[in-house]
DNA sequence: GCCAACGTTGGC
DNA sequence: GCCAACGTTGGC
């Protein structure tokens, strides 16, 4: 899961534990959510639009898939006045800190590691939500060192 | 700041 | 349903 860190960066969540992933308004991605994610599925966090990009940390979902309440309130940036209550367009999880990894994993590194060729972030880089195979998350854990 | 790669919107 | 115009993402 991808994050701008001026945003909401990995420092933010080890900060706050727990975090509703609020904000996403990409189908894929949100069918991702709905459908690809368990509580306790382990998450690769990225920092996007960051100096230097890469993977920082570890997260996991911490709830099921429901409705973003920020697509309701017109008060927010992520309003969407298409959407009803009746009929949520736009879901959320909550992600919750796991560790930091003890240095970044950066793009360029991921980019360059044969054994991540076929990774989404590789192939098709503008998702904010992405699966990661099993393999590539261990080999990047490996790459940047768990802390735990 | 630039721009490539997508995704979305809306006229027809 | 097609596609041009437009908006967004995000690396560089």
């Amino acid at each position: 899961m991808k994050s701008e860190p001026d945003a909401y960066s990995i420092d933010d969540l080890a900060r706050d534990g727990v975090e509703p992933w609020d904000g996403i308004r990409n189908y894929q991605a949100r069918n991702l959510m709905r459908d690809e994610m368990s509580v306790g599925d382990r998450v690769l966090f990225y920092h996007s639009n960051a100096k230097p990009p890469g993977v920082v940390g570890i997260a996991e979902i911490a709830s099921s898939a429901y409705p973003d309440p920020t697509q309701f309130d017109p008060d927010s940036a992520y309003f969407d006045d298409s959407s009803s209550p009746d009929d949520p367009r736009w879901l959320l999880v909550d992600v919750r800190y796991v560790s930091h990894l003890e240095r970044i994993v950066g793009l360029p590194e991921i980019k360059d590691d044969p054994a991540l060729a076929d990774m989404v972030l590789v192939k098709r880089s503008r998702l904010s939500v992405q699966p990661v195979s099993a393999e590539e998350f261990d080999h990047i854990v490996a790459l940047g060192g768990s802390v735990a």
